[in-house]
DNA sequence: TTCTCCGGTTTCCTTTGGTAACTAGCTTTC
DNA sequence: GAAAGCTAGTTACCAAAGGAAACCGGAGAA
């Protein structure tokens, strides 16, 4: 069995951090955990993700296995994507990041105030 | 109350979450937290991080109040950084995410090499 | 006719990320 | 005595990524 350890640089792992320790991955593994959602439900849903990077955050957690991608031949064409098997064991664990950021965003914001408000006071000093 | 939430572009949850969501914090903090650890000893520990990132990312995490510096007057001087309590909060979350790449790494290289398989056929046919 | 929607791609510019070199003073090695 | 290495960063530079806006073709609604 092979050593895997994200200390390693040339380790892929670090490469699969690199993916999944995204704020875009996060919230769009978030959105289709509630259940399958079309390309434009999903701009909708993530306010202020622009195509662009919508449509390659998708194709990259495609291309990881995290995510599926079904074309319908509607007219227009409809896409859905949803989280695979694989996904859904990455969820919970996704998701435990964005609460944190709910649930402490209040602490962070009070801290980088005493921080910023030091810095100001050694300018001044200066 | 104020209502926060990530789905918001212009809620500062969203800028918690871009900061948090980060590869470099995460190994950090990883490292951090199994006690306090100098400037250098973290470079060396964090395969492949440059100075300026490491500098940069650790900056960021002490003005969230994820992470304390300080410096003692020896000569040279030295500088420890560890995990403070809010920052401890948010190392079980994650930590989540690099134990996940660590197990699954594997099945994410398997997805790709999927993937990439079925582009190519399709690159073939055209 | 014009507007909107479908799911993206393309273009352009700005911001970020990363590499390598440099700072300054002390310690160790040759 | 000179050279190299330690401490903790900063700076200049360039490549890569991020993001705003325009555009694509085809269809349905106003």
């Amino acid at each position: 069995m092979t050593q895997y350890c994200v200390y390693s640089a040339s380790c892929p792992t670090r490469l699969v951090l690199d993916h999944i320790a995204d704020k875009w991955a996060a919230l769009i593994l978030r959105v289709l955990s509630e259940g399958p959602t079309r390309f434009n439900q999903l701009r909708r849903r993530i306010d202020g993700v622009s195509q662009k990077v919508l449509s390659q955050a998708l194709k990259r957690l495609e291309r990881d296995g995290l995510v599926s991608r079904r074309a319908f031949p509607t007219v227009p064409v409809t896409v859905e994507y949803s989280v695979t098997p694989l996904g859904q064991t990455l969820c919970a664990q996704i998701f435990a990041l964005s609460d944190w950021a709910e649930k402490n965003v209040e602490a962070v914001l009070e801290a980088q105030a005493r921080y910023d408000a030091a810095g100001s006071q050694l300018r001044e000093a200066a």
